[in-house]
This record gives C-alpha cells, structure tokens and sequence, in this order.
DNA sequence: AACACGATTTCG
DNA sequence: GAAATCGTGTTT
C-alpha cells in the first residue's frame, strides 16, 4: 500500500471519483470485529442537486446534510428498512455529490456488504481520512484498474435522462 | 399524527 | 412475483 487517499482525492467531481475508486482498498479496523481489507470493485455516481436519482437533489435536509459538507465524509443511508448503504461524500462543502460504493471484491450487493464488513448508522459523516475504524487506502498500482459501466440500479423513478446515465463504474477481472 | 416509499435481498 | 421493515420527508 502507498498509504492511505488524503483529503484532495475526495474533493474532485464524483464523476472521476467514483471510477477512481475502483480497485482501492477499504480497510476496516473496527474495534471487536479486527482489522479487515477489502478492494472496492463497483461504485455509482450520484452528482448533487441536477441528479434526480440523487438524495441531494430535493434540496439540504437532516439526512442529507452530510453531503452538502466537504468530501471524504461518509453518508449512510437504510433503505428498505434493512440495509445500509455505504457511501463517500465527494467535492467540496456546498456542493452535494456522492459515491455509492455497491461491491467489494468477493462481495457482490451494496446492502449485503455493509452487513458483512460491520457499517452502520454509526458511521454516518465519519471522516474516511482520519476515522480510526475505517479509511481507504491507495492500492500497489496505484492505477485505475480497467471497468465497463452502465446506468445505475433501482433509480428508474428519476427517470430520463437520469435513468439512463452510465453512472455505474464496474471492475474488469 | 398519519402516510407513502425506497441507491435491496431472499425466498417461493 | 412478493414480502420484510423503518427512517425520513411530506401531508393532514
């Protein structure tokens, strides 16, 4: 490992974040539970307030505060009362983007992923770049591994041209 | 205070 | 194809 992704990497648009993820290493060290790496194989874009398939897009709200602060943040969201959704907050404060991250190598499912690595509620607006139970780490390439894309999964109620945008960044074996 | 719904997963 | 299950935003 190179060391672990500073507070820049966060801060650029979540359209080059969000592949730029693609092969890094989420490294859990959760008390109880001991420390755990994973590599990240697939994430989804969701670009602030035009993106109807955004959270954020319907305006600043005490779930989705999180977003509207600086990058490298972490927002939790429970969907269908189960599970969790792990995602990173992207670009700087005002602007509210974020990455849903939605597999770990080995690991396929957003919500079967966060019941699997321990993340929670608790979580939410954990700051990736200092948190001592949680961070991302740059992997030995150093190098975004190649992926194909698609449109995302369970947003058609955003409909066009939001369904449809290939925001969905996949890993390649 | 009540209601509708979702960035999913599992089972039949 | 449908249920499970609940925090959040919206409506009453």
């Amino acid at each position: 490992m190179q060391g672990r992704l500073d507070r820049t990497f966060f801060r650029h648009d979540v359209l080059e974040v969000a592949p730029g993820l693609l092969g890094k290493l989420l490294v859990m060290n959760d008390e109880g539970r001991g420390k755990a790496v994973y590599t990240i194989s697939e994430t989804e874009a969701y670009k602030g307030g035009v993106d109807l398939a955004c959270h954020a897009s319907k305006g600043r709200t005490g779930r989705t505060d999180v977003m509207f602060g600086d990058g490298g943040h972490i927002y939790m969201y429970l969907i269908y009362g189960m599970y969790w959704m792990l995602n990173v907050v992207t670009s700087s404060e005002k602007v509210p983007q974020a990455v849903l991250i939605r597999a770990l190598r080995e690991v396929s499912g957003p919500g079967r992923l966060t019941r699997l690595i321990g993340v929670d509620k608790s979580y939410n607006g954990e700051d990736l770049v200092t948190s001592l139970r949680i961070g991302i780490y740059e992997s030995g390439e150093g190098i975004i591994p190649a992926y194909t894309t698609g449109p995302r999964i369970g947003i058609d109620y955003a409909g066009e041209p939001w369904k449809s945008m290939p925001w969905r960044y996949v890993m390649s074996l």
